[in-house]
DNA sequence: TGAATTGTCT
DNA sequence: AGACAAT
């Protein structure tokens, strides 16, 4: 018996361009495209069908198409919340809640065990072993179990036949095993992506197939609104016929590199045109090897793409965590060269890097779910090295950013001068003069905080941390007063609660900084506020 | 070409 | 820790 996954990638079609219409349905009859800075990132099916392209100069595409209607698309706050709705949305429907999330607009689901008990159904029923594809009058209307308790939770759908397109638009010779895994596989498909229209409102491309990468390349294949189901028979065909830039996880570097180890010669010349290169994974098989492949992009790179190209990807779907794993905000500008305007971007982005921490690593109690211990600042010098190019520096997080009792603004205040301006010292080095592009400040390595509990015993337990906690906040601003590095503070100790402190000040916060929600009456840390209105909008 | 996140490699 | 590569 076979036990190989069955994976299903799904791709919102034309994501950001979709946000706009949930929110704009007049968008929908009409050209549009979204902007970021001097480019369209993406534009709806309708402009595409008129030649728009996606990333295009904005300037070109207005001056080609005069009556594309343009949208601003750098604030990613509603893209980000729907993204994160569809994706709790799918993961309801998924049994272990297996759902990956690949950027804003991707997810991968690992469906099988939701498959093989389906299967166990179909064996009972004694009919598994009858389909084949020269026997196409014994069709079976089967009812796809989606709870293991409600057996009246699921859908209908005729057997063997596939749900949606063919990848290769080959069907196979027997639909036993692997296959008849898949062909159910392809009917959870498509029901899980109607049932998101249905109540979302968005469609979906889908891809069904063995692995993360064979799922995602088929799901490309047929867009949008549609799904492509993968038998592994044909892997190797369908991918051969691939540029493999086009692979997942093959782009323009790794490309480059292994077009250049096939075509220099031994005297590392390049003999061939890139227009000559051909670059089809078939070609690149062929004329390639594992050796040259390991060789030109290293052991472990190498075996991973050269395996890609034979259809073997052995990655599992990791289920995405609640809470990131990193918040970073940023902003570009033309040119960037006072310590002034250094100063000023930094303000505007650790305001912005509060209002997201409070969104994504607090509950509506105003209690954080996760604390971050390091603070990174990351920039990209004008004119310097190749495109794209980033240099970072990091150091410890103060942890007065998890403070109530300090205002907005001190915090603030504090970050930039404590800890992004010493970093951005560090970044530019002796030198004290710069040009830059690009400010990005991000909290990394967040740690979960510890469920919160009600449990008396718990209290203390913990009553020594607690101590510290205080002595640590205390020293806070002491090492404030006293101009003293950062990082030599100790971070607090994370998820502690202190409604029990006996401290004048802190009770005096507690009842001060507390507003009550006009929509649920809860108590709510006057600075969470806005976090849990989202969260209200989200849910109702 | 944009804003942002995640993962790998050294 | 930081650069680089991927989406």
């Amino acid at each position: 018996m076979s036990t190989c996954p069955i994976i299903i990638a799904l791709d919102w079609d034309a994501f950001y361009c979709s946000v706009e219409e949930h929110f704009n349905p007049e968008l929908k009859k009409i050209a549009f495209a979204v902007q970021q800075k001097q480019i369209i990132c993406t534009c709806n099916y309708v402009a595409r069908a008129q030649g728009v392209k996606k990333l295009q100069l904005l300037v070109d595409a207005v001056k080609q198409f005069p009556d594309l209607v343009i949208v601003n698309g750098e604030d990613l706050s509603r893209y980000r919340d729907a993204s994160k709705e569809l994706w709790y949305f799918v993961r309801e429907m998924v049994w272990g809640g297996k759902v990956e999330r690949l950027g804003f607009d991707e997810l991968f689901l690992d469906v099988t065990d939701m498959v093989d008990f389906n299967m166990t159904l179909l064996d009972n029923a004694h009919v598994a072993r009858e389909f084949t594809r020269h026997s196409p009058h014994s069709v079976l209307s089967f009812f796809f179990r989606t709870s293991q308790q409600d057996p009246s939770m699921g859908f209908s759908c005729q057997l063997p036949s596939v749900a949606g397109n063919l990848a290769t638009g080959s069907l196979p010779e027997d639909f036993t095993g692997d296959n008849l895994r898949l062909v159910l596989g392809s009917h959870l498909c498509h029901y899980i992506r109607s049932q998101i229209l249905e109540i979302k409102g968005y469609t979906s491309s889908g891809g069904v197939s063995i692995n993360k990468t064979l799922a995602k390349t088929a799901g490309a294949t047929h867009k949008p609104n549609q799904q492509t189901v993968l038998f592994p028979e044909f892997a190797q065909d369908f991918l051969d016929r691939f540029d493999i830039g086009k692979i997942p996880w093959i782009g323009h570097k790794s490309k480059s590199i292994i077009l250049d180890a096939i075509y220099k010669g031994t005297d590392g010349v390049n003999h061939d045109s890139d227009r000559t290169r051909d670059a089809t994974v078939f070609n690149v098989r062929h004329v390639a090897s594992k050796q040259l492949f390991t060789s030109s992009l290293g052991q472990s790179s190498g075996e991973k793409l050269w395996d890609l190209l034979h259809g073997v990807d052995s990655t599992t779907v990791q289920p995405t965590p609640d809470i990131p794993t990193q918040i970073s905000i940023e902003d570009s500008f033309r040119s960037l060269t006072s310590i002034i305007e250094v100063q000023t971007v930094l303000r505007k982005l650790s305001n912005s890097l509060l209002d997201r921490m409070y969104i994504d690593l607090m509950d509506s109690n105003g209690d954080w779910l996760g604390h971050p211990q390091t603070a990174r600042l990351s920039t990209r010098p004008r004119s310097t090295g190749y495109y794209g190019s980033r240099i970072s520096r990091s150091d410890s997080l103060p942890s007065i950013v998890f403070s109530s009792s300090h205002s907005r603004d001190y915090i603030v205040d504090y970050l930039v001068d404590r800890c992004w301006m010493p970093l951005f010292s560090k970044l530019i080095g002796d030198t004290k003069t710069f040009d830059l592009v690009l400010l990005n400040v991000a909290v990394v390595n967040i740690d979960k905080a510890p469920a919160k509990t009600s449990d008396i015993t718990s209290f203390f337990g913990k009553k020594h941390l607690v101590d510290n906690h205080v002595k640590d906040a205390r020293r806070e601003e002491l090492v404030t007063k006293s101009g003293k590095g950062v990082g030599e503070h100790a971070d607090l100790e994370p998820g502690l609660e202190l409604p029990w402190q006996e401290d004048e000040d802190l009770i005096y916060e507690e009842t001060s900084y507390r507003e009550s929600c006009v929509v649920c009456g809860q108590r709510i840390m006057s600075f969470a506020l806005e976090a849990h209105m989202r969260f209200h909008e989200l849910v109702d």
